[in-house]
DNA sequence: GTCTATAAATAGATAGAC
DNA sequence: GTCTATCTATTTATAGAC
């Protein structure tokens, strides 16, 4: 009884350790994000911060493998659905939208950790990232195979869909701080972008861009 | 004679400084980049860097002004030189990737910036930054108005445009540790990524992405 | 202009009591 | 599981000699 409160309450700091640690990497980065900062924002001593995590690295990892495995499963979860090319592209967007949307954080540690030049990055998380890569790359090959779209470098679509993805997302406050137009800031508005952007891309046809 | 051969011996160590700064900022970000280590690797003790430069930040300031000034120059004279809209975009495009190529640290410094919700960022940048974007507005807009293109919102033509090739140009040795395929790694492969995936959505001809 | 030495504050991590 | 107190190393910045 007194071990079950016990085992929930640490459930609960392990949470709020998390959350304030996502927070403070996102908005800091590994090195500006300070452990003594962490522990308070979630509430517990530095020393009960270390109960839960090894050190400081091992929880920004932890942090970046769930980022990560998420988007996998959520690709994945996309090809497994089946659907045109243009459906499962599409879906694929939404399923890295909604990733994003669901842990506010994801995009500045995202762009943050590749300015790091993958520091952080463990195999694990280098094998998520390559995870969601395949299925973009299965999505496209499906629509060349179909006859309904180009070959295009699955890389560079990837960087097409997931930089401006990101790069709105992260720069939601900053951009009304620096005065620049926002004419529609909605998150649909984004996705119509992005999506109208890929597939126009890939269905170009012929046209070489001279 | 010793005065000018100081004055000229003051300037190289600001160079190296500036270079040896923007290095360590790119690769680490604001906190995790050490004075220390920046006047080590520009071959000058750390009273020397204080006797340069103010401070850390204002150091970290002047290489991020120098960035965006570069960036809002070369856009301008782009607007000046004139065009069709499309050599305009074109232009922009190059501007926009030359002064990344130039400044190899460009990339990471930006992606950090924006992670930062731009932190450091003060007035002077960003008013560069609000001459980029205008610039870039200028061109679409001049093609909506010549009829060749359809009205989409500036700031997410400039996501579209720049946040690719920041991300690109950024994750080049990230990518090969990772294992993620550069079938053409190329900065013209980049060019004409940026340019086709620009110049496609614009071009769209009623076509709405439902 | 350049350096050595050091101040003063902060950081990650742990010991040990409860 | 949780906390206080503390150790040790690092970090920004400056004082002051040359």
């Amino acid at each position: 009884m007194v071990a079950v409160r016990r085992i929930r309450d640490a459930e609960e700091s392990r949470r709020r350790v998390w959350g304030a640690a996502a927070a403070a990497f996102a908005s800091r980065g590994y090195d500006g994000a300070k452990v003594d900062e962490i522990a308070a924002d979630a509430g517990i001593n530095k020393a009960m911060l270390y109960y839960h995590f090894a050190d400081k690295v091992t929880l920004y990892r932890a942090i970046l493998q769930d980022m990560f495995a998420a988007v996998a499963l959520a690709t994945t979860q996309v090809r497994t659905n089946g659907g045109t090319p243009e459906q499962q592209l599409r879906g694929y967007v939404g399923a890295l939208i909604r990733a994003a949307e669901e842990r506010p954080h994801f995009p500045a540690i995202w762009l943050r950790e590749i300015a790091d030049d993958g520091r952080h990055i463990d195999e694990g998380i280098f094998a998520a990232m390559r995870s969601v890569l395949a299925n973009l790359t299965g999505i496209l090959t499906d629509g060349v195979q179909a006859g309904v779209w180009r070959q295009v470098d699955p890389f560079l679509v990837q960087a097409g869909v997931a930089a401006p993805v990101m790069l709105v997302l992260a720069t939601r406050r900053v951009r009304q701080r620096a005065g620049i137009g926002t004419p529609d800031g909605s998150v649909d508005a984004l996705i119509d972008h992005v999506t109208t952007m890929t597939l126009a891309t890939l269905t170009l046809t012929g046209r070489s861009p001279a």
